[in-house]
RNA sequence: GGCCCCAUGGUCAAGUGGUUAAGACAUCGCCCUUUCACGGCGGUAACCCGGGUUCGAACCCCGGUGGGGUCACCA
C-alpha cells in the first residue's frame, strides 16, 4: 500500500504541512508555571451545575497561576446546535463571576489560537489525519450501518468485545485499489485510526499508567480500538478534536467528568502517536444525589431540577454564595480556610486540583442554606437590594415595584437585625427573603399563625386594645417593652418567663405570649426579628391600623 | 458481561502503620432571650465485609460486596 499515494487520494484539498501549524499556533510565553485551561461544552445551550463546577476550577487553576482560561465549543455534532447558544454560556458564567480571556465569545472570539468553534478547524484537523494516513496510522472505513451491526452481532455471539479491533478491522486491509473504487462509487466513510494496541486477552494485555492530578496514577489496558477519528462529514469526533486541539491552543491541564477516565487510553494513544505530550489530566468526580430509593446517583439533567442553573437563578440564591459553596465541595480544605480567614476574599484561597474529591460528592441543599447565609449576611443592604430588584425584574416582575423606586425601605427592612456583632443570619436567596419580608408589604400581609394556645380570644383583644392606648411611637425599645411587660402582668401574664416556668399555675402565660399576640398583629405571624423595629420601619399609622385590625376580629 | 473509578457518622469530609478517629452541615439537649433567629456550651452518631502482611491496620496487599462510569460517525 502506498501511504502517500493513499493521502493524496483522501485529502488532495490539504495543502499546508502539519510542521506549519506549530508556527501558527506556538508555544504560549506565560509564567513559569502558569496553566492554560479551557471550558469546551457542546453548544447545546444547556449549562448545567456540573459544567459550573468544573469551569470553577478550571477558571482558578488559570486564574491562581497567571495563565489562560478559555471558551472552545465543541460543535462537532451539528444535531446539537442550538442558536445563541454562546450567548447563553457567557451569560451564565459571568453571572456566576466566571470569566473567560480568550476564546468563544458573543461578538465573536477573541485570541490568537482561534477558531474557537471546532465547526471552523476542519482543515487543521485533516492536516493531521492526512499526516496519519501518510504515515500508515489511519485508514479509511467504509463500513455501513447494517454491516457495523452485523460484526457487533457476531461478537456479541462469541462474547468478544464490541467494537473495531484486531482482526474485526476489516477495512484495514482494503487495497488502494479498492478505495479508489469506494471512493468513486462516492461511498461514504470514515476515518479510522490504526491501533498498536493488540488483541489480548485483557490479563495480557499492555497496560498504560497517566498520572492524573486528582486520582494519582492510573493504570488501565492500553487501547486497541480503531476508533472513528474523522466522521463521514469530515468533522472530527471528540477524542481527536480533543487531541488537536488541546495541542494547538496549548492547554496544559485539562478537567473534565471521570466519564471520560475509559477513553483515556485512547487520547493518550492519539498523543502518542502525534507525538505530542498529553495535557495534565484532572478527573472530577461527579456530583450525586440520593434518590427516591435512597440509592446514590448521579445527578441527571433530566429528572433533577437543582442541577440546571436556571434553578439558582429562578430561586435568587447569589452569585457569591454558589461560588462559596461549590467551592466548599471542590476544595475540601477551603471550609477551614474560610473559618480561618471570614472577611477575605474567595479568590484568595488557594485552590488545588489535589484536593479535590475523587468519590462523588452529593449535593447538599442544606449545606448550601447555611453557606447562603453566611455569605448574605456579609452583603450591605444596599447591595442586596439591588439584587432583588434584578431578580425580580426577571421572575418575579409583578413584584418589582415593591422594590424599584423603594430601595431605602427595603434596606432598612433587610437591615432589620442585622447590624451589631450577632447578626442574624436569616437571609438565604431571593424568594425566601420576600417571603421572610412579605408582610412589610401591605397586598402580602395577611395573618398566618394562631393564637398562641395560653391566651384566650378575650384576653387577645384586651391585650391589643391596651396595647394600643398607651401606644406612642416615639418610645424607646425599653420602654415600649417596658409597657408591655406591666400590662401583661396586670392581666395575669407573668413579667418574667422563668417565672412562669418555675410557677406554671401561678399564672396564664408570660410576657412572651402577650408579645406574640402583638407580633401576630404587627406581622402576621408569631415569628420574626424585633417588633419594635418592624414598627419603626412600618410607621405609627400602619402600625396602628394592623393592631386595630387584628383587635376587630376578636 | 469486559474494562475502569470510588467506599470514614444522615451529608460533606480530615486522616497516608501507633490518634481519646478532627472539623462543618443536619439532628438533639441546655444557656442567652419578648417569639424566631443569631451566638455560646454539650450530646447522639462513622472507618462496607472477609482474609493476609505487621508487635500494631481506617491507612499496605488479595478477594468479595455495594455504588458509579464506560463500551457511538454524542460530547
Amino acid at each position: 500500500m502506498d501511504n502517500m499515494k493513499l493521502a493524496e487520494l483522501l485529502f488532495p484539498h490539504i495543502t499546508k504541512s502539519p510542521e506549519e501549524y506549530e508556527d501558527i499556533f506556538p508555544v504560549r510565553e506565560l509564567p513559569e508555571g502558569a496553566r492554560v485551561t479551557r471550558m469546551a461544552p457542546s453548544p447545546t445551550g444547556f449549562i448545567h451545575l456540573g459544567n459550573l463546577f468544573s469551569a470553577f476550577a478550571d477558571e482558578r487553576l488559570a486564574h491562581q497561576s497567571g495563565g489562560v482560561f478559555y471558551l472552545r465549543i465543541e460543535d462537532t455534532d451539528d444535531k446539537r446546535y442550538v442558536e445563541g447558544a454562546v450567548e447563553t454560556i457567557v451569560n451564565v458564567l459571568d453571572y456566576f463571576q466566571i470569566n473567560f480571556d480568550e476564546g468563544a465569545g458573543i461578538t465573536g472570539d477573541k485570541g490568537d489560537y482561534g477558531p474557537y468553534h471546532q465547526s471552523q478547524r476542519a482543515e487543521l484537523y485533516q492536516t493531521f489525519v492526512k499526516k496519519m494516513v501518510q504515515n500508515g496510522q489511519a485508514y479509511p472505513c467504509f463500513l455501513t450501518e447494517e454491516e457495523l451491526s452485523d460484526i457487533r452481532a457476531q461478537q456479541e455471539a462469541i462474547k468478544a468485545n464490541p467494537g473495531i479491533y484486531g482482526k474485526w478491522a476489516v477495512s484495514r486491509d482494503l487495497t488502494l485499489e479498492q478505495i479508489e473504487e469506494n471512493l468513486k462509487a462516492g461511498k461514504p466513510y470514515v476515518m479510522r485510526l490504526k491501533s498498536k494496541g493488540q488483541d489480548l486477552p485483557p490479563e495480557e494485555m499492555k497496560t498504560i499508567t497517566v498520572n492524573d492530578a486528582i486520582r494519582g496514577d492510573i493504570t488501565m489496558p492500553e487501547n486497541n480500538m480503531d476508533l472513528v477519528i474523522l466522521k463521514a462529514t469530515g468533522i472530527p469526533t471528540y477524542h481527536f478534536a480533543h487531541v488537536i486541539d488541546d495541542h494547538f491552543m496549548r492547554t496544559t491541564h485539562v478537567v473534565r467528568g471521570e466519564e471520560w477516565l475509559s477513553s483515556l487510553p485512547l487520547h493518550v494513544e492519539l498523543f502518542e502517536t502525534m507525538g505530542w505530550p498529553h495535557p495534565v489530566y484532572c478527573h472530577t468526580a461527579h456530583l450525586m444525589k440520593i434518590d427516591e430509593t435512597g440509592n446514590k446517583r448521579k445527578l441527571s439533567k433530566r429528572k433533577d431540577p437543582e442541577l440546571s442553573l436556571d434553578y439558582y437563578r429562578r430561586d435568587g440564591y447569589h452569585p457569591m454564595a454558589v461560588r462559596e459553596y461549590l467551592l466548599n465541595i471542590l476544595n475540601s480544605n477551603f471550609e477551614e480556610w474560610r473559618i480561618a480567614n471570614p472577611d477575605a476574599p474567595i479568590d484568595e484561597f488557594q485552590f488545588t486540583a489535589e484536593k479535590m474529591s475523587n468519590s462523588g460528592a452529593l449535593f447538599d441543599l442544606n449545606k448550601l442554606s447555611d453557606v447562603c447565609k453566611d455569605v448574605l449576611v456579609k452583603i450591605p443592604a444596599a447591595e442586596l437590594c439591588q439584587f432583588m430588584i434584578d431578580w425580580a425584574k426577571e421572575f418575579r416582575p409583578e413584584i418589582l415595584p415593591l422594590f424599584e423606586g423603594n430601595e431605602a425601605y427595603i434596606e432598612q427592612i433587610l437591615d432589620l437585625g442585622r447590624t451589631g456583632n450577632k447578626p442574624r443570619k436569616d437571609l438565604v436567596c431571593a424568594v425566601q427573603i420576600f417571603d421572610f419580608i412579605k408582610y412589610f408589604f401591605d397586598d402580602h400581609f395577611v395573618i398566618e399563625n394562631e393564637l398562641p394556645e395560653n391566651v384566650s380570644k378575650e384576653d387577645a383583644k384586651a391585650i391589643l386594645e391596651t396595647y394600643l392606648a398607651g401606644y406612642d411611637h416615639n418610645d424607646d425599645q425599653s420602654v415600649w417593652f417596658d409597657k408591655i411587660r406591666t400590662f401583661g402582668a396586670e392581666m395575669g401574664y407573668a413579667a418574667k418567663p422563668k417565672d412562669f416556668k418555675k410557677n406554671p399555675d401561678m399564672y396564664k402565660g408570660h410576657v412572651g405570649d402577650v408579645s406574640t399576640v402583638v407580633r401576630l398583629a404587627v406581622t402576621g405571624r408569631s415569628q420574626s426579628p424585633d417588633i419594635w423595629g418592624i414598627q419603626q420601619i412600618l410607621g405609627e399609622e400602619r402600625t396602628i391600623e394592623r393592631v386595630k385590625a387584628y383587635a376587630a376580629q376578636f
